[in-house]
DNA sequence: CACGTCACCTGCGTGC
DNA sequence: TGCACGCAGGTGACGT
């Protein structure tokens, strides 16, 4: 789940306090826990235990999907997976100590007395702490949202990739950092263009109005604070348009939803306005 | 190298 | 009601 725009949106949430938590900016860290080894990407236990203590949260930011946490010359970098959530909460109140949740899996206390929490019902999510932001982000393609990604840009990597089709493209994060299931199909819809389309068949009048539908959706799900699952993100207002929409009815042209799977992926779109020829 | 498939996990909805 | 099955917002390892 967590794409882009919800990453974008907890990010803020620790930079400035939302979605129900504080701030974490400028908290000194006392101590961790960790729940579920394999969370911690990097490095050992021991060795992160050591690091993190007593470091202040100087700095939080987002690339592609990561959340990047600056704690002096280092950095604690998270990725949500399918169905990681971040907590910012008291530890203690009148009755003593909050008892953590089922799932959650990794917790920073905080000398203020509160606590940072990383819940993942799947267990997919992982932490590193790392001085090095090379070792992790390496690979990943330019931000969608940021000016050096340019419509030219997003005609070269469709060319540069032209056997595959587009929804696989869209969702490979050395192609463009950030998108996932959700949001290439609603840029592909809104751009009028079908999953299956091979990249290399796609003209650059195309490539230049999906590359505006990427930043448009993207944009949109920010400014509505991501999508509308209440089940994680809490609070999300982003409508969609197709996804998880198979069978209800096209808002542009009243045609049926159609939902397909593409690279093992659940892939919507609307065969009026996506269509496979042109 | 580039691309496709599978494994990693748990919970939930569906259909029998 | 119970249960087996398929599916889920992601990606890295592995095979062709």
């Amino acid at each position: 789940m967590p794409e882009l725009p919800e990453v974008e949106t907890i990010v803020k949430a620790l930079r400035q306090g939302g979605r129900g938590g504080d701030a974490i900016l400028g908290k000194r860290v006392e101590s961790s826990y960790l729940a579920w080894e394999r969370t911690l990407a990097y490095p050992g236990y021991e060795v992160f235990k050591e690091h993190i203590n007593n470091k202040v949260v100087d700095e939080v930011n987002r690339r592609g999907k990561y959340i990047l946490i600056r704690l002096g010359n280092e950095y604690l970098a998270i990725h949500l997976r399918m169905t990681g959530d971040l907590r910012v909460e008291t530890r203690i109140d009148e009755n003593g100590e909050t008892p953590l949740r089922q799932h959650d899996r990794f917790v920073l206390y905080f000398d203020d007395g509160l606590r940072f929490v990383f819940n993942d019902p799947r267990k997919f999510g992982r932490i590193w702490l790392v001085d090095d932001l090379r070792l992790i982000l390496d690979n990943l393609g330019p931000e969608p949202l940021d000016p050096s990604f340019t419509p030219h840009a997003l005609y070269e990597s469709l060319q540069n990739h032209g056997k595959r089709n587009i929804k696989a493209l869209l969702l490979d994060q050395k192609v463009i950092a950030g998108i996932g299931n959700i949001y290439t199909d609603e840029a592909l819809f809104a751009a009028g263009i079908h999953p299956l389309r091979l990249a290399g068949q796609i003209d650059p009048i195309e490539s230049e109005i999906l590359y505006h539908s990427i930043q448009s959706v993207l944009l949109e799900g920010i400014r509505r604070n991501g999508a509308s699952f209440d089940w994680v993100y809490r609070g999300g207002k982003f409508e969609f348009q197709v996804y998880q929409r198979e069978g209800q009815t096209c808002k542009k042209c009243g045609a049926t939803i159609q939902k397909i799977s593409v690279g093992q992926r659940g892939t919507h779109y609307c065969p009026m306005c996506q269509p496979i020829l042109r």
